[in-house]
DNA sequence: CTGAAAGCGCTTACAG
DNA sequence: CTGAAAGCGCTTACAG
C-alpha cells in the first residue's frame, strides 16, 4: 500500500507549518493569498487532497449520507438513486448505499452508524420504521422518501399519493366505468395505503364503491396474478387502478396478450409514479405523475438543513401529484382537468 | 450533535483498559473469554458501535469500495448496482456510489481517492479510461466492469461481448435472413465495438456481409430514430441486431407501432443483456444473456484479491454469454444450439 | 492475556 | 496571519 501524500509532505516542500497546510485547504480560514499560494503549488506538485477521513475524524461530519433502498426492480428507485446522487454530490456530500434485504434491519443499522453518516434517506418501502427512530435517536438526521410515518421522529417527502388515487377515481367515473377495480401495492406501505384511501374517497364522492381489489404486493409476477385472478370473475372489471406502474405494466401485458382484452377499448388501465417505461409506445400509460425531481431537491434541502441545526423541525413534506392522461384509459366525453401527453408515438 | 459513546467510555464502565475493549472487538486478537464477555456486556449497556472511520484512519482500510457508473437508465445497471451492494456486503465493504455525469472526470476522481477507498468498481461505459489509470496509479486496484481498455493497469470483467454477436449472426444466418442489419450503442465503447466485430466476424462466417448499419447510442429514443432511418430504406432489412436490449425495445416498438411491421414475421430482432423487461410479455426479446450474477461475484473476488495483495496481478475475466431464444427471431427450420426459453407467457 | 503509549491525518482553539 | 500543540477514536507493537 503506497503511503499517500500528507498535509506533512505538502507543508515541507512548501516551507511552512502542517496548520497552514490544512487552513489553506478550508475556505473559511484565515490565510495569506501568498501562503495559499504556496501551498497549493506545493500541493499540486505532490497531488495531495485532503484526506476526508481524517477530516471527518475531527470535525465529526462525515459529508456522507447513507441511502437505503429496498429494490431497485421498480424503475422509480434508480431514477430517485440516480438524481439523489447528483443532488447530494452537488451539496458536497457524497452517497453511501444500503440495498435492504428484509430480515436483517437491526444488522444494517449498525453498519449504516458504524460509518458516521451524517444523515440517511430511508426511501425503502419495506424496512422497519424502527430503524428510523433508532437513527433520529442516535441524533442522525433521517428523511423518510416516498413513505411516511407518523408519528415518528423523521421528516418525510412523498407526494400527494390520496389526491393522486382520488383524481384517478373522477377520471374512470367521468369516464363512464361502471366497475371499477384496484390492485394494491404492499399492504404494510404508506403509499400504497394512501392511493387506495384517496381513490376510495373519490369513488364515494361519486356515489360509487371499489368493484373489486387483489394485492400485487409491488411484484411483477404477483401483479400478473393479481389481474388474472380480478378479471376471472364475470362480470370483469371494466377500469383498474394499479398502485403503481411497475405493476401496472404487467397488469397490462397479462390484459392484453393473455387474456386477449383490448384497452382501453374493454377495460382502461391508470397506474402511479409515471416511471420511463410508462412513457414506452408499447404502454403509453395514463398514470400519476410524482414529481421526482422536486421530491429530491426537497428531500436533499430538508436533510441538510437538519444536519446544520439541531433545532430544525421535522416536516412532512406532500408535493402535488399530476395526472399524465396517455392511452390506457378512456377519457371523459367533456374536457377535463389535466393535460393531454403529446409526446411520444403511437402506431 | 450528540456525543457518541467510544470505546474508552465501555473501557471505563468495564473496568478494563481501552486497548482491551479494541481487541475484544478484533476478532484475531488475543483475548480472554472473560474479557471479552465483561467488554461486549458494558458495550451493549452503551450502545457502543466502532467508530468504523477512526478505525479506517489508523488501519488504512476503509472497506469502502466506490462504484461509478453513468447512467441508471438501462435496466442492466440498476441489476448490477443491486447485486454489487449485496456481494460486497457479503464481504464487510460498503459501496460508495458515484453517477459520473461526463466532463467532469477529473473532479470526480479527486472525491473518490478523499475518500481512501480501498477499491473500485468501474461500470461507466463513458467514463475515461484515463481515470481508471490514475486510480491504479495511486495505489487503488480498479476492476472494470462489462468494459475492457488493454493495454491498463486494470482488470476487467466481462461477457463474451464478441462470442455473442457472433452467435446472433449464426442464428439469423441459419433462419434464412437475407438483409441482416446492425444497431450500434456508444461507437467508442468496448461492448458495442465487441458485439458488432463478433457479428460481423459470424455474418462472414456465412459469406455475408452486414446489410446496414446505424448508431443508437445505447439511448431510447437515438436507437427509435436509427430504426426508422434504417428501415426507411427500400428494401429494408429483415433481421436486426441491436447492441443492447435497452435500445431493442425502443426499436421494437418503433417497428411495431410506428412503422406498423411485425416481428418476428417481417423482421427479426434480437438484443444483447437481457434485462428484466426483455423477459416481459410484450417483448419476449431473443436476446443474448449476460451472466450477470457471475460477473457480479468474479469482479467482487478480483477486487478483493487485488486490495489483500498488491502482487495479485491484472487480470481480463471473459465469462460466456448465452442466446436466450424468445419470440422476436425466428427460428432457423432444423434444431440450433441455445435452448428455448419456455418461462413467461405469449399471448 | 493485559495495559500504557504511540500514531493514523486532519482541524482548531490558543498564543504570538 | 502563522505555528505549536491538543485531540478526534481507533489499532497495534511493546513491555510486563
Amino acid at each position: 500500500m503506497s503511503r499517500s501524500v500528507t498535509s506533512t509532505d505538502v507543508a515541507r516542500l512548501a516551507g511552512v507549518s502542517q496548520s497552514a497546510v490544512s487552513r489553506a485547504f478550508t475556505p473559511t480560514a484565515p490565510v495569506s493569498a501568498e501562503m495559499r499560494r504556496k501551498v497549493f503549488e506545493a500541493a499540486r506538485k505532490l497531488g495531495y487532497r485532503p484526506n476526508a477521513i481524517a477530516r471527518t475524524l475531527i470535525t465529526r461530519r462525515s459529508r456522507i449520507i447513507g441511502v437505503v433502498i429496498s429494490s431497485l426492480e421498480n424503475q422509480f428507485y434508480p431514477v430517485v438513486l440516480e438524481g439523489l446522487s447528483k443532488q447530494l454530490r452537488r451539496h458536497g456530500y457524497h452517497l453511501l448505499l444500503f440495498c435492504a434485504e428484509t430480515q436483517e434491519t437491526d444488522e444494517l443499522l449498525a453498519e449504516i452508524l458504524q460509518y458516521q453518516v451524517d444523515g440517511i434517506v430511508m426511501a425503502s418501502s419495506t424496512m422497519s420504521s424502527g430503524v428510523a427512530r433508532s437513527c433520529a435517536e442516535a441524533g442522525i438526521p433521517v428523511v423518510l422518501f416516498n413513505r411516511t410515518a407518523h408519528p415518528g421522529p423523521s421528516s418525510s417527502v412523498t407526494a400527494d399519493n390520496a389526491g393522486g388515487g382520488r383524481e384517478v377515481a373522477h377520471l374512470l367515473c367521468a369516464a363512464g366505468h361502471q366497475r371499477i377495480a384496484f390492485i394494491a401495492g404492499l399492504e404494510d406501505t404508506s403509499t400504497s395505503r394512501e392511493r387506495e384511501q384517496g381513490f376510495l374517497a373519490g369513488l364515494a364522492e361519486h356515489g360509487r364503491s371499489c368493484f373489486g381489489r387483489a394485492v400485487g404486493n409491488y411484484d411483477h409476477d404477483e401483479a400478473a396474478r393479481a389481474a388474472l385472478a380480478l378479471f376471472s370473475r364475470t362480470p370483469r372489471p371494466d377500469a383498474i387502478f394499479v398502485a403503481n406502474d411497475h405493476m401496472a405494466i404487467a397488469v397490462m401485458d397479462t390484459l392484453r396478450l393473455q387474456l386477449g382484452l383490448r384497452v382501453p377499448a374493454n377495460v382502461s388501465v391508470v397506474g402511479f409514479d409515471d416511471v420511463p417505461q410508462a412513457a414506452w409506445a408499447s404502454y403509453q400509460l395514463t398514470t400519476v405523475r410524482q414529481p421526482t425531481e422536486r421530491m429530491i431537491d426537497v428531500t436533499v434541502e430538508l436533510l441538510i438543513r437538519q444536519i446544520d441545526s439541531e433545532q430544525a423541525p421535522r416536516e412532512d413534506i406532500v408535493l402535488p401529484a399530476e395526472l399524465v392522461l396517455r392511452s390506457t384509459a378512456r377519457l371523459p366525453p367533456s374536457p377535463l382537468i389535466g393535460q393531454r401527453d403529446t409526446g411520444g408515438m403511437r402506431g
